[in-house]
DNA sequence: CGGGGGGTTGATCTCCTTCAATCAACGTGG
DNA sequence: CCACGTTGATTGAAGGAGATCAACCCCCCG
């Protein structure tokens, strides 16, 4: 299993307060002097579209927060089926403090930037100053609820049903972040692979495609180009995911 | 939607310092004043197997640890479909601080007692108290993993495989509590109907009774009853679970 | 004795996988 | 500029793992 070596690490770098992730990672909550302190064990790494930052198994003596791009945990087996278990978007966390080494495959689905910490100085930090530990449960209850809304989607629901809550999970958290106002027509682009759809939702990418051509000939979304996908109505949409109509977004 | 009420709350109750779950629970960290603390704010409350402690969307004003028995967290679709997202044992953290209502099913399996919390006093002392806080999120991660790994069984195992991973994780845990080497023959009880089983793997509960019927074939397992199993060869169920052999648990 | 909960087993059906061919878009080197 | 390989995606045909429907068993309890 080779290792990859990131592209130009280093050569980014940034002041906290003009971070775009500022308020919703890690350090949301952190005051002026923690930020301070958290400059001096950050450095930033970049990855190309397709790198892998950590292996399964690897050491990983940092913990990280994903700037911009999109990164995904998966875990494989070794006959090579394998299973996504996190999409990391902007502001999400990677790595445990408290473990030596990555628990998953960390691959860099788009180009990636992240915000590493050293993890020792963190983890002495995060015993210093309570408001890293406490956004962090926050962000952690929030994945526990994201990977059990999971659990019913890979357990229980069909193949179209899968698709449709890919999309519309996706789509709402475009929206949240676009403003776009989520009834009504939405555009947005698909940050996965049909093959990167089919390890998200346990299906084979050409049940995949199957069900997303369907999807179309349905007029439930409408495709302009492979990736770029409308929802000319998403109460349509919510419809086909199984859920009742009220969101399934917990409070 | 009908409430279930507990049979016998109150009726229960112990000093922290004799509790079985006193190095394990939310409260492990704890110094002598704190647990002081969480003393005031606590009290007990007993269920029988079967009882439902809390309906999805109902309102929640207490955070509690599983003291005694086992419950489970599932989810159910308008059709009634059931996915169950977490199984809950002695030291168990249930509920979510900073939230109303819960978010998933929460069933007595077997007689259950809880040691619960009225929360908002308990969110306060978190502010206050951050052992708890450290606990707590220490406790979350070990869930992320849990449901992490449960995706991947979800997501990509059969049925054969499923039921395997299911019950060597549960010898797993039952050896690491009775102390019992987990190679070598060894037995315990299933705490589970085929039914609960069935809703826990993503399959149903005939698919649940044809494998462990196969197993039993294969001399994998050994059935005392219906529910009393006996392992002759641990590395031999492992083998059938799909994982690679060195366990699978994470460090 | 009847009834119900939990469990097993059989027959059939169906949804998804598997295997395979084809296509479009893109880059590369001759 | 075109042949070629590659990567991502679509579509078809066949097969199989698990769901569904149904019968039946066992055991406990009222």
């Amino acid at each position: 299993m080779a290792r990859t070596i990131p592209i130009e690490a280093g050569s980014y770098t940034q002041d906290c307060d003009d971070c775009p992730i500022r308020h919703r990672a890690v350090c949301a909550r952190c005051e002026h002097d923690e930020l301070a302190q958290l400059e001096k064990i950050k450095y930033y790494r970049s990855f190309e579209a397709g790198q892998t930052v950590a292996w399964s198994g690897d050491r990983m003596d940092f913990v990280a927060s994903v700037v911009s791009g999109i990164a995904t945990l998966s875990q494989t087996m070794e006959d090579g089926r394998r299973q996504m278990v996190g999409l990391l978007l902007p502001s999400d966390f990677v790595g445990r403090p408290g473990r030596e080494s990555s628990a998953y495959d960390v691959v860099a689905t788009s180009d990636l930037v992240m915000c590493c910490f050293r993890k020792k100085p963190f983890e002495e930090m995060m015993l210093r100053t309570p408001h890293i530990g406490q956004r962090l449960l926050e962000m952690t209850l929030d994945e526990l609820d994201a990977a059990r809304e999971w659990m019913l989607i890979l357990g229980r629901k069909t193949a179209r049903e899968k698709i449709a809550s890919l999309i519309a999970i996706i789509a709402r958290r475009d929206a949240t972040l676009a403003l776009q106002p989520p009834t009504g027509g939405l555009t947005f682009e698909l940050p996965l692979t049909r093959e990167a759809m089919a390890d998200y939702l346990g299906l084979t990418l050409e049940t995949v495609s199957r069900q997303i051509s369907a999807l179309k000939r349905d007029n439930i979304i409408v495709l302009e180009g492979k990736r770029q996908i409308r929802i000319p109505d998403f109460d349509a949409l919510i419809e086909q995911t199984g859920d009742d109509s009220d969101g399934g977004l917990l409070v």
